[in-house]
DNA sequence: TGGATCATAATTGTCGGACAATCAGACAAT
DNA sequence: ATTGTCTGATTGTCCGACAATTATGATCCA
């Protein structure tokens, strides 16, 4: 019958007053805001209130600050922040390894073939000097995740698809801990790994879709297989 | 020698100490938060300062008021947030149609194919309910949308992977307004998709994960050449 | 003139206290 | 059982203050 009235707080509405003015572009990316005390004066509330507003949008990455500087500059959420949230959100909702991987699976070899087709010559360069560092031998173990970290989001980077980017971030993330493990564990891992980059790499230079998509498919299998011969339950929650 | 101080400002450690609680479940999602007072007695701060960082963590979502009360209460960050703030970043970051249509693609049919294995009973009654709803006459063109959203939400939750879930979110969020146009221009648009919904209920009844994730594949190009019939260009950067 | 140095003003982070609005719970009245 | 009333607790908002840090502008030196 009766809708609930508005009753939002001021330090919400003076957020997603601002908001609106970042995402309507009124306000650009890298522009320096007002000072608190002059936004207070400006929408007539008390500078706490303001406070709470911008911690509010700067928690959503939208505001952030430079190199220990005091000013706030409006931003775009970073590819890892927005990568962290998710990750979060992931590992609240119980998601275990089984059903990231299965969406590795769906979407790391989308994001191999889109890279293969739109790859630059510097990525591949990329790519192929984070393979070189990989295939060190000797290389201690967390060196060596923290490589395939890279290599992945190299990938990611190179399709050129900002949904691939975002999308690629916090599977990355919630892989990593796992892949430590299985490194770890498994002496064959790394071969297997710098096996699969090598065909990636090779695939992607010679712009084949198709094989990237493969080499990428088999390397996510290649993946959940190691995680059960690591001993590793599908069902641990990540995070 | 000596490493860095920790110079983060009060408001952000009191904020990390209380989300390293969550995440770290010691504190339960629906367990209410000690006042702010409180807080701030425990924490040795000052309310203000308690109550910026408690800005910071509902905005991620971690803590949320429930129905006008004044308690805050711990809570996994839900599915709609998540997706504004990645809908958000991504049109921020100029993510445009038909990158949003790449990841659809990659995505979608694997969740509509892991929904065909995983779906319930009632999960396939609430599908076949939106398939008919949609499939009204005269059904207004927002209305139809938002079935449509809703049918993409129901194949999402049949899948029973909350990374699926999550993803799905914010493709969806992204695909509705491209739809609206479509719908209300093409006059073809909604028998397609008609036909679409009622095959994908069928392959997933028959639990047949290849014939949903092929119909769900034909179902989001058929939608892309809906977007180019209808006139709009694929570089539209959404939201 | 150009660049380094330093004093000064401005800004943020934090604090303490204050008060109205309102919410939860107890209790009484109908 | 619903409605009204009271009380205490809690939040939202305000004010004012101050130390620490940063930005600004003036000054000095080469």
């Amino acid at each position: 019958m009766f809708e609930p009235l508005d009753h939002a707080p001021a330090y919400l509405r003076l957020s997603e007053a601002i908001r609106a003015r970042i995402l309507g572009r009124e306000l650009q990316d890298g522009e320096a805001l007002p000072t608190e005390t002059e936004l207070a004066r400006q929408f007539a509330v008390n500078r706490s209130t303001v406070r709470e507003a911008l911690r509010n949008l700067q928690s959503a990455g939208l505001l952030t600050r430079r190199g220990g500087g005091k000013k706030l500059y409006v931003s775009r959420p970073t590819v890892a922040a927005v990568g962290d949230g998710l990750r979060e959100a992931l590992s609240l909702h119980d998601a275990c390894f089984a059903d990231v991987w299965e969406a590795l699976l769906a979407v790391e070899p989308a994001i191999a073939g889109a890279a293969a087709l739109r790859r630059k010559a510097g990525e591949l360069r990329e790519l192929e000097r984070i393979a070189r560092a990989f295939d060190q031998p000797r290389l201690p173990a967390q060196e060596a995740v923290a490589l395939v970290g890279r290599f992945f989001r190299a990938v990611g980077a190179a399709s050129a698809n900002p949904v691939f980017v975002l999308a690629n971030e916090p599977l990355v993330q919630l892989v990593e801990p796992g892949l430590a493990i299985i490194i770890d564990r498994l002496p064959q891992a790394r071969r297997r790994i710098a096996a699969a980059q090598r065909a990636l790499i090779e695939a992607m230079r010679k712009r084949d879709r198709k094989a990237a998509a493969d080499w990428m498919r088999r390397h996510i299998e290649d993946f959940r297989r190691g995680y059960e011969q690591a001993g590793l339950p599908l069902e641990t929650v990540v995070g």
